[in-house]
DNA sequence: ATAGGTCTTTGACTTTTGTCAGCGTTCGTG
DNA sequence: CACGAACGCTGACAAAAGTCAAAGACCTAT
């Protein structure tokens, strides 16, 4: 521990648990009141305090009981549209980043996947100190016609939560379903996808089938592909795999060229996030909830509403 | 949810999770900054806003690396006597609480005894919202020559976590061996002393056996039967129970006549965290750790030191 | 209806905290 | 050994947060 680490933590713990002022807490360590202001700074950044507040605000709505009644869903956030926050869509990666970190257990191993929606939560992850924690990337590697990557994710993650980062050092597609399966036979990876198995929490969104999304954006197909696939009955995309309408993994050249987690072991997984940013993902969600890959939900009010509406509608009238 | 707490939550939320202003956080939600403050301030003391610091820095020290090799503990941290906190007495209970917090998991059953140590420890327990906690009371209660007792504690630790908490509402000594007995088991009792097997967590600290000492003082024992047991072998107690100087249960009257936690039991929870605060308890603790009951220990520096000196002048030389 | 109580809210004021340029120290490098 | 870069520390000022008395809202019981 260094000597500035020593000081920090003294002012950290002087000025949060004792309730010092900082002018005591630097008459205490003889040191200017100012330094004690930049040591809390930096305390605070690097997670040694650690302040978080309750997403119950969120989970707390009528609505959100409704859904998981409906859905069968453990918890359902539903993020409000209206005021309330300066930007609307800025509220979303935060409102998920703070449930994700509720989630998290001492000694955890969380998996997390990859998409626009778990970058920008990772941009605004809060700072903590979870030592203990695994954070564990779930998919393949893509290069990045934007400029994150599926290990930046991870890597990012885990430093804000002062975690351990675990990536994974492969190609999200390859070229040839051999190359392939010779590839997740590969002692290393075959471990690390099988330790998938250990995680009790994951973290993804669910990617549209669109011949704009994200997979095609991102090189991993075209948009003639992805077009096939959805007249193949593509539903909607989790952790780089395409699945079926009814969240079933969908056999097709792309999955079996795909290095990423076995989905069959992520439902097995206790708890399972998704987090949904554009309603235009609608119809990959419901495939994604009806696979049983959500057990925690956060949505948009708008979103919630439709879902609430489609469940009610498939099964109506049975209390 | 009553509206005001809407208010706090969206108070708390945009001040701590967004970062804005408290001016800014008033023209958003429309009411003036000074009660933006008054929020913010109830919000943090609900538990709602939850501020901790990691205690590392008493864990982080040679000695305490030392005594738990020596000693088999699987954390300990050592609280220095000299500057750094105004009150070197007032650092124990403050670390313990914090370190306390730390160790409880989300959906943990925690046990709490009860003496002047752990009364101390809820005093300053920070506020925090662990819901889905329970907080149960370890041994039966007692008069109250202080102005605490067992019920006390556990209900006052339970109110600052936001937790449950469960009383054992039984007396922790009877007049008589067949009357505990029976007591013990009657239903209620019986099922609530059982289910101490299911904590993931409990705290304590360890009572003396001098004639002056605090089972003495509250009345459950006479200073002659004190004295008796000293005689007889007693080395300490444990949540109201006389164990000797192994740290085994005592068959004696005194714990016949006992409503506590089973030993036996305590020793197989997980951990076990132990509180010292007095340098007098030396021969005491030293039963408790050989009887088992610490995995988890909070001590002054000179206590650390006298530990270490009797483990090794115990077990010599073996490297 | 109204008097009395409690709980909120607020404006004005005080105290505390954040910031930053400038100075001093340390450390690695040429 | 001298030089410069990087970092830590400080004082002084600006910004933000805390506090409190007083006013207002709201409820309740007479």
């Amino acid at each position: 521990m260094r000597s500035t680490d020593q000081i920090m933590h003294k002012a950290a713990w002087l000025y949060y648990m004792h309730g010092l002022r900082q002018d005591e807490v630097a008459k205490q360590l003889n040191i200017s009141r100012a330094s004690i202001a930049t040591y809390l700074r930096r305390a605070r950044e690097i997670g040694i305090v650690n302040i978080s507040t309750s997403t119950q605000l969120f989970s707390d709505d009528v609505l959100a009981r409704k859904l998981e009644d409906a859905l069968s869903l453990e918890t359902v956030w539903i993020v409000p549209e209206d005021r309330l926050a300066i930007d609307p869509a800025a509220e979303m990666p935060v409102v998920a980043a703070a449930v994700f970190l509720e989630l998290i257990n001492k000694g955890d191993r969380v998996g997390v996947a990859w998409g626009r929606t778990v970058y920008h939560l990772a941009d605004v992850m809060p700072y903590a100190d979870l030592q203990g924690v695994t954070v564990v990337q779930l998919c393949g590697n893509l290069g990045a016609p934007y400029n994150y990557r599926p290990d930046q994710c991870t890597t990012e993650i885990a430093r804000r939560l002062n975690a351990e980062g675990i990536n994974l050092y492969a190609p999200l597609v390859l070229s040839s379903e051999r190359l392939a399966s010779d590839l997740r036979n590969e002692p290393v990876i075959r471990e690390q996808l099988a330790s998938i198995a250990d995680c009790q929490l994951v973290l993804y969104s669910v990617g549209g089938i669109e011949s704009d999304s994200h997979l095609v954006r991102c090189g991993a197909l075209t948009p003639e592909e992805m077009q096939a696939l959805g007249e193949g009955g593509a539903g909607g995309v989790i952790a780089g795999q395409v699945i079926d309408h009814e969240g079933r993994w969908l056999d097709c050249p792309h999955n079996r060229r795909c290095i990423s987690a076995d989905l069959e072991i992520i439902k097995t997984i206790p708890k399972r996030m998704m987090v949904v940013e554009e309603d235009s993902k609608f119809q990959p969600l419901v495939a994604a909830i009806k696979g049983g890959f959500v057990s925690h939900l956060v949505v948009t009010h708008s979103m919630a509403m439709r879902l609430l509406a489609r469940w009610e509608a498939e099964a109506p009238k049975r209390g």
